[in-house]
DNA sequence: GTGAAAGCGCTAACAA
DNA sequence: TTGTTAGCGCTTTCAC
């Protein structure tokens, strides 16, 4: 591989002004520019990112924290990060926690190793002190993770608010005992801990039932909507719930295929609302309600609140398309 | 930020001995040992990535080239290399295409700008020649992308012999007049053409009629199958498909999808068959038919072969599992 | 066992 | 406008 060495070298010239060159720096006369394009051409040079990283010492790289990318919320958030991203000239590193908490723990270590200049985090499992520890080594921005500690930048939108008008609308069609699921942990403040807060705001102000064993935590997958449908219908008829809030639109299809498997009706038996409002949600057999995430609007705004912190600007967010709507379809 | 310089004077000892402490090298004293890690700890040291990088000139990175993250096709290939690849040290730098060659270009260059140690192609769109020209640069694996050439490492299916059993199945069940997506160009060779062998294949042999205006090209999206289904509905009663083969579960669902909006039923007034099986496919309204890709084995296949060539060493890759397999359900 | 020193490829003072 | 030079943080001879 040729070095700037050898275009200086190759042009008669210094590498300085080589380097001025590859840099857009102003007073370099048209004669050497031609002659460093032609000896770039000659030798077919590129320049070493990695040394120019480690001079420049910034890496061009943005690391993207989620916890599966398999889920298609995650994935269109990627999608529209990294094209953002590619836009501005920078790379997408991806990392999978999975929910644990030491894989994100090695997720941050990237920033301190500088490894990426700046970190997105569409998942979070570490407490907020551990992860203002990193802040020092480069900006950290929360995607659709809201925490109470203002000095962490975030890009949220008002999911108590729709969760609570969600548990609304079911109430409002009629049902009385209302389960409902999270991807944290019901009691802990933490992920999901926003639209539990919305749940049980709606409980309360309308008077609802509430029972633990409608409650179900940590839940992300189909299988995990599945199984919860076999604990379901381990309780006593009289105990069992009429409605269920789903964390994703994965936990909702799981849960519907499973309840029509074993016979019962839906929403008859079971109305069932989601999250999230994935492509293929409209096209079940029973087309899913759920309440629609602004993911393109999420990924764009973090990003480009991540890439202006990463330079030292000021970001203003934009907040009229960070809007979560609920659609009506056939599960409730 | 400490540096490893830092580290020396707060142990007393020099650069290299600190060094070779990171380095696992043999003939260091406990006594040392001990000292530096102390160090390490009081000053919270972690080594810069990117020097460690320009110094022994390997990046720990691999990149992975795919058309579009939100085809879970994709994201499911991404999830299993990602796993495998943290699990041996390596970070993954995810790039789109969106099947542009332009923006394919770009992702090879980071082979040559040295961000990445080795490339997975999960898509291509360049010719064999441009791609073997990125070789010298570092080890390129093809994932799901057959080409004719050997000398470019590939992880395939036998997908041509699946396209051709799958069309065979049309023809078994009755269906004479049968319609065909790719992704790619037809005539062209490239992006879906060795599906598009297997079809010609299975035409020939078995006599059936071909008509050019059943045949669809560079169809990715749920949107893309609406489409064909609007174009499918311009042609003469007389001259409409029966089934049609398409090339991936976004697009078939589109297209099932699309004629049951227009009242039309599955699979009475046309046999809809997919490719990937993906998650949600056994859920919709019509339960989809479709040939299952084993995505898991071809993502840590691809993996394991790109980083055994990193490290110079052979790979064989293990077959078993590289098998496409028919999911009978119910739209054909 | 340990240290001194050269240098990976590049940028940016500072001089000229 | 251009060149000289000192590093960025690390690894790796080579000497002791």
């Amino acid at each position: 591989m040729a070095t700037i060495k050898d275009v200086a070298k190759e042009a008669g010239l210094s590498v300085s002004t080589v380097s001025r060159y590859l840099n857009d720096h102003p007073y370099i006369s048209e004669d050497k520019k031609s002659r460093i394009k032609e000896a770039m051409r000659v030798l077919d040079y590129t320049p070493s990112s990695i040394a120019t990283q480690l001079r420049s010492r910034k890496s061009k790289t943005i690391g993207v924290i989620v916890s599966r990318i398999t889920n298609p919320f995650f994935s269109y958030l990627v999608d529209a990060i990294e094209k953002k991203a590619v836009q501005s000239g920078y790379r997408v590193l991806i990392m999978q926690t999975y929910d644990e908490l030491e894989a994100e723990k090695n997720c941050l270590e990237m920033l301190k190793q500088q490894v990426v200049s700046g970190l997105i985090m569409c998942s979070v499992e570490s407490d907020i002190e551990a992860i203002k520890d990193y802040q020092k080594f480069g900006p950290i921005v929360l995607c659709n993770e809201k925490v109470s500690d203002m000095t962490i930048p975030q890009v949220v939108t008002d999911q108590e608010q729709a969760t609570f008008e969600g548990i609304e609308y079911l109430i409002e069609k009629g049902y009385k005992k209302i389960a409902y699921c999270t991807g944290g942990n019901f009691e802990v403040d933490g992920h999901g801990s926003t639209r539990t807060k919305g749940f049980e705001r709606a409980i309360t102000l309308n008077k609802q039932t509430f029972n633990k064993k409608w409650i179900f935590q940590r839940v992300h997958t189909i299988s995990d909507g599945r199984k919860i449908v076999n604990q379901l219908s381990q309780l006593p008829t009289n105990q069992k719930p009429d409605a269920i809030f789903a964390n994703s639109d994965e936990v909702a299809s799981g849960i519907i295929s499973e309840m029509l498997d074993l016979g019962y009706q839906i929403p008859l038996d079971l109305a069932v609302i989601g999250f999230d409002n994935q492509p293929f949600t409209s096209m079940l057999s029973i087309p899913l309600t759920t309440i629609e995430q602004p993911v393109e609007a999420l990924g764009i705004e973090s990003t480009n609140l991540l890439l202006s912190l990463i330079d030292g600007k000021k970001y203003q967010i934009n907040d009229n398309k960070l809007k979560l709507k609920l659609i009506e379809r056939e599960s409730v």
